[in-house]
DNA sequence: CAGTATCCGTTCCGATACTG
DNA sequence: CAGTATCGGAACGGATACTG
């Protein structure tokens, strides 16, 4: 299996692309972020999160199992009982991530000036 | 004007959202990373992205200007000339931008095989 | 050259209701 | 408890054609 990336950003399995999408939606990182503390079940997390309809978060659940990002794990009881957990793959994520993260909390205000500023002015334009 | 955040980033304005919001666009990343060779012309980056229309090239790097991570500069000339580049707050996003692209290109090849594993076992079930 | 204008298919996500 | 089933709306992005 050859494998060659000439940067090509918009191939869907692009290192990049694969990363930016998955760390794109809306809910992985919020999960993640949730399992750093440690492992949850799936209405912890849900409750966590707060807005975050099971359906949803089944199928965001279910990527980031497939992505080897986190762990299912049942437990054999009555009533059922199911945990979440970060893969070591999962933590090491949270390193890039959280550089992100800083960069936004110290910059996003002169972004979000700069849109507000933008909307005046496009309002004013279309007056 | 208050701010506090706590934590909500399912709020449109938490700013790890935002930057998640921009980073994660299809096509954001990228023009980013073709302007740091210099300005550019807007067929120049059409060209080097090869895949884009122009209407969508349009609309992004528009939000980009709004967003004050580049310049759009109108020459007065005939014909028209349009340059676009970075800014200060454009070229800073790259640090920790290029943290993730690191991270990806460390821990993708990873990544993918868990979805392909999980993939054929989702087929295997299938049938 | 640097865009605009339209149309259209897909994908995402939420609401709601139901189940092993 | 931990999901599944269905439906629907909105947003995104692409194809194509046209313009100041």
């Amino acid at each position: 299996m050859r494998v060659r990336w000439e940067g090509d950003a918009f191939d869907p399995e692009c290192p990049t692309r694969v990363v930016l999408d998955r760390v794109g939606d809306k809910w992985t990182v919020l999960i993640v972020d949730i399992l750093e503390a440690g492992p949850k079940r799936f209405n912890e997390i849900r409750l966590a999160i707060g807005g975050i309809t099971p359906k949803v978060l089944t199928s965001t659940l279910r990527s980031l199992v497939a992505d080897g990002l986190i762990e299912r794990e049942v437990f054999a009881e009555v009533p059922p009982r199911v945990e979440y957990s970060l893969t070591d793959l999962g933590r090491s994520l949270q390193a890039p991530v959280t550089a992100l993260r800083r960069w936004a909390e110290r910059n996003v205000a002169e972004l979000i000036d700069n849109r507000d500023r933008q909307a005046e002015m496009d309002d004013a334009q279309a007056s």
